[in-house]
DNA sequence: TGACAAAATAACTATGTAGTTATATAGTGT
DNA sequence: ACACTATATAACTACATAGTTATTTTGTCA
C-alpha cells in the first residue's frame, strides 16, 4: 500500500488555505492595520475601525486562535498586537500586484487612445 | 468636507482580502499546485485533483476572474495556466511560517520533556 | 447530419460566517 | 456591596459559497 501523499498533500493546503481565509476579510485586515502602528484596546480597534466592540472581539478571537495577534491583560484592559509580522509582507506582496495590474489597465487604456 | 481617505481605504482592503479569498480554499490551492508544473486542460486538473468537473470549472472560473489564471482555447480543450505566479512566493511565505511554528511547538515539547 | 467528448452553466443543498442585539463576565473604584 | 467600564460570549439573521446533479453549449470526427 502506498503512502498517502495526497492526503498529507491535502492537509497542508488545509493549514495554508486557513491562514489564507484570515486575511480574507476586510475587517480583520482593517484590525491588522489598525495594530501595525503598535499595540491596541479593544475600544482603540473599534474606534479605529469603526465597527462594533462584539463584532471586533470575534474577528481578534479568530485572528489570535489563528496565531496572527496576541493577548495580554492589563486591568480591566485586554492590549492586543501583532504576532506574526510577516502577514504584512503578504499583504504588500497583494497591494503590489494589484498596483501593477492597475498600472497596466492604465497604459492599454492610454494605448487605446492613442490617435495612430 | 475631507477627502474620504478612509472609504478609499475600505476599499483597498475590499480588493486585497478578495485576493486573499482566492487563495483560501484547499480546492483551488489544488488547482493552483497542479498548475505549477504547466498548463493543464480541465479534465487533467479534474484528474489531478480527484473533484468533479463542474467543481473545477467553477474555481477555475473564479481564479480567471481574479486574473491568478489564463485561459486558452485549442479544438475543443481549454487549457489553463498561471498569470500570476507571485501566488507561489506567497504561499510559500505562509508554508514558512507554518513550519517555523511547527518547529517552536516541537521545540517546546522538547523541553518539556527535559529531565533536570 | 448524428454521435461523441470537453467544458460551461443552472439549480439546488448544505454549511460557514460576518454582523447584530442582548447578556454575561471580570476588573476598578466608591 | 454597588455602580461602572471593558471585554467576551450566546443566539440569531442574512448572505456567500463549496459541492452535487442535471443540462446545455461547443467543437470534433464519422
Amino acid at each position: 500500500m502506498l503512502p498517502t501523499s495526497i492526503e498529507l498533500n491535502d492537509e497542508a493546503m488545509e493549514l495554508v488555505a486557513r491562514r489564507f481565509k484570515l486575511l480574507s476579510d476586510p475587517m480583520r485586515l482593517k484590525i491588522l492595520h489598525a495594530l501595525h502602528s503598535g499595540e491596541k484596546t479593544v475600544t482603540e480597534i473599534v474606534e479605529l475601525t469603526g465597527s462594533t466592540q462584539p463584532n471586533i472581539s470575534k474577528h481578534l478571537a479568530a485572528l489570535r486562535n489563528g496565531g496572527l495577534v496576541r493577548r495580554r491583560s492589563e486591568s480591566n484592559l485586554a492590549y492586543f498586537s501583532i504576532a506574526a509580522p510577516f502577514i504584512f509582507e503578504l499583504c504588500d506582496r497583494v497591494c503590489q500586484s494589484i498596483a501593477t495590474e492597475l498600472d497596466s489597465l492604465q497604459k492599454n487604456f492610454s494605448l487605446q487612445n492613442q490617435t495612430k
